[in-house]
DNA sequence: ATCAATGCAAAGTCTTTGCAATAGG
DNA sequence: CCTATTGCAAAGACTTTGCATTGAT
């Protein structure tokens, strides 16, 4: 599963992403990485972590969460199958635990299916109180 | 529910991209759009295209279909609800009737729920007899 | 001492915008 | 005629890439 970790060093940029995105309550954009990882490190550039982004991608360690419309969000691996949830208030996403699509119904026959995504839309708790 | 129609000029940049579309059997790319146009109007220009798909979707005859990291496409409203099918062997997007997702029962007590978008992904029936 | 990783800036997509020229009504 | 619309080119947002320098091992 993991891709050859030869040769991969352990920076002090790569360590502030990964805590950044270890303490993430739901999905985060690449801004907002960088504007909490570049607390931790002095001069963190955006090409660093659009990079390490990249990588622990590639080792399986984060997750590309996409939204139509909307720059590319990151989350931990391993939470298993779930679908997102986006305020349309606060424009932030959240995980929605489960899934209840019967997806198979869907596709005509000869299709083959291999995955699906499922995006809600909405308002969370905080704006419908709020609006 | 359509937008003040005044003063909007019947052009035939405009009606050779409508008539691309009227024709599309699936959801089409910006890219696609140009070049079926292209061919029906000399020196047709992308921002030209850009716009009138703009207006055509303000005047609610046009809706854009986003596929996470994927230029939008656009299909012509009125098939009632329905989601999309994107091939992984040759990037196309079907449109796919119907909707077996039980969304309520995932959202949160809290949040209230406006809508949803599905997007399966697999291969075509093309592409699974090729591949 | 190596060479992976970084930061910067340049380049690449996709999309939007400014503006003078064009053309629909 | 008037002005919405067009084509071009420039600019914007997001992302990737080239390259000399830095720093982990």
């Amino acid at each position: 599963m993991s891709i050859s970790n030869a040769h991969l060093r352990k920076t002090k940029q790569r360590s502030a992403i990964r805590a950044v995105l270890e303490r993430a309550e739901r999905p985060l954009s690449v801004a907002e990485v960088l504007g909490e990882a570049a607390a931790l490190v002095d001069g963190l550039g955006i090409a660093t972590v659009y990079r390490s982004l990249a990588t622990l991608q590639e080792e399986g360690w984060l997750e590309c969460v996409e939204i139509a419309g909307e720059p590319a969000r990151y989350e931990r691996t391993g939470k298993g199958h779930h679908h997102h949830f986006r305020c349309e208030g606060c424009a932030r996403v959240f995980d929605i635990d489960g899934c209840s699509v019967d997806v198979q119904g869907l596709v005509p026959p000869q299709f083959r299916l291999s995955g699906h995504v499922v995006t809600l839309y909405g308002l969370c708790s905080a704006c419908v109180g709020g609006g």
